[in-house]
DNA sequence: GTCTATATACGGATAGAC
DNA sequence: GTCTATCCGTATATAGAC
């Protein structure tokens, strides 16, 4: 009976810093999986082994806390670098293309990224300057990165975009891409394939049809 | 004072056939614009002029009305033979393509649309069943209708599109539409530019590029 | 079937001791 | 800063009269 003060010091598992980090971990998973209107405080409480009353310590109000769990999710999006790693190495622009389109497709179609779009696109509506942040965290430096991507690839004699078009192609090649899968995955309908080889296959030839320096072997290629 | 009772009788407007109807569209309008979570039912309750007892006499819980609202949108979507309207007449591939094109966009970045979506995505992981109903009543005949008219072109001459590969260019050819400007309109995110014009004319040309019948003269058309 | 009135609980937020 | 205990509004759902 030496210590019967720190009890709960643990926030039931490592890499909790500080309570606040440990109250910002806990309420993003409660956000998360149970939506914005169905997650209680009680619920993010518990799952942070904290009292109500020290989140109440730590941030505003309900509203306050979801919003710091947003921004906190869309900063780190923003700063993983390694999200669409480089691909320029790459020898052509067809294999750059797919090897783009792959890892894309395995970052959108996360549980994570789904669900944090969930929650974002629910409660846009009533929380317009989140829907801003994470808009600027995700799609736009995606879009950013594809246009340079097209514009290097034309430099180097492989492709043919003319630079004022690049914007607009890269658009509509990452629309190409996330389009179905991505409602299904956010619906929860069960995908018709389970690989998507042959959808960015035939992404990357529209493309290469209209886009590709050479005349370009218009068949399916390796 | 020969009639006191009968006060309420009307459902605050034409066309409530009977209450049942009158709630369902009262319910809808409020879920539609507060999202399930935030929706009550007092508050679809006063919409309706109807008191709250009343609702559950007609249905079981909250759930159940939300799930008889949107099935019942999804219907509507789905009769609406309207929608997506012939495009069969135009003389050639190009125009087709646009009309549809713009169309389309039309109708999947109208209000009514983003919001039924919105609440659907963001309940789809508590309510599977929604999702699919959404799912199967939204894109599945978009997409169909869209494989259909490139068939349709073909068989004419004015494309090339293998059949078995019909619905996966119907797939990316929707998905083209509507990605970036769907995604900014459901996260409430300023559009980039007011009119689709530009996108759909290179959505368009990539289609041809690849597809057209002819050598298909590549320039951007009238 | 429809209403008024109410049971019951839960959730956001706070008071006050330590 | 953190806890325990509680206030108070609101929400779902129901009881009972008509």
């Amino acid at each position: 009976m030496s210590r019967p003060k720190k009890i709960a010091d643990d926030c039931r598992s490592v890499s909790c810093p500080s309570k606040r980090d440990c109250i910002l971990s806990a309420a993003q998973e409660i956000f998360l999986e149970m939506g914005y209107g169905a997650a209680s405080m009680d619920a993010v409480a518990a799952r942070a082994n904290v009292s109500k009353a020290t989140i109440y310590a730590h941030f505003d109000n309900k509203r306050a806390l979801f919003d710091q769990v947003i921004r906190g999710r869309c900063r780190r999006f923003f700063q993983g670098g390694d999200i669409l790693a480089q691909v320029d190495a790459a020898s052509d622009a067809r294999s750059a293309l797919r090897q783009f389109a792959s890892d894309l497709l395995s970052i959108i179609l996360s549980p994570g990224a789904l669900a944090i779009n969930r929650v974002v696109v629910a409660e846009a509506p009533r929380l317009p300057e989140v829907g801003e942040t994470y808009y600027a965290a995700g799609p736009v430096p995606a879009q950013a990165r594809v246009t340079a991507m097209f514009n290097d690839l034309t430099r180097r004699g492989l492709l043919a975009v003319p630079e004022n078009e690049a914007p607009l192609v890269a658009e509509l090649f990452l629309n190409m891409l996330k389009g179905d899968l991505h409602t299904r995955a956010l619906l929860g309908v069960a995908p018709s394939r389970d690989d998507h080889a042959p959808l960015v296959r035939i992404a990357v030839e529209l493309i290469l049809a209209r886009y590709g320096a050479r005349p370009s072997a218009v068949s399916g290629g390796p």
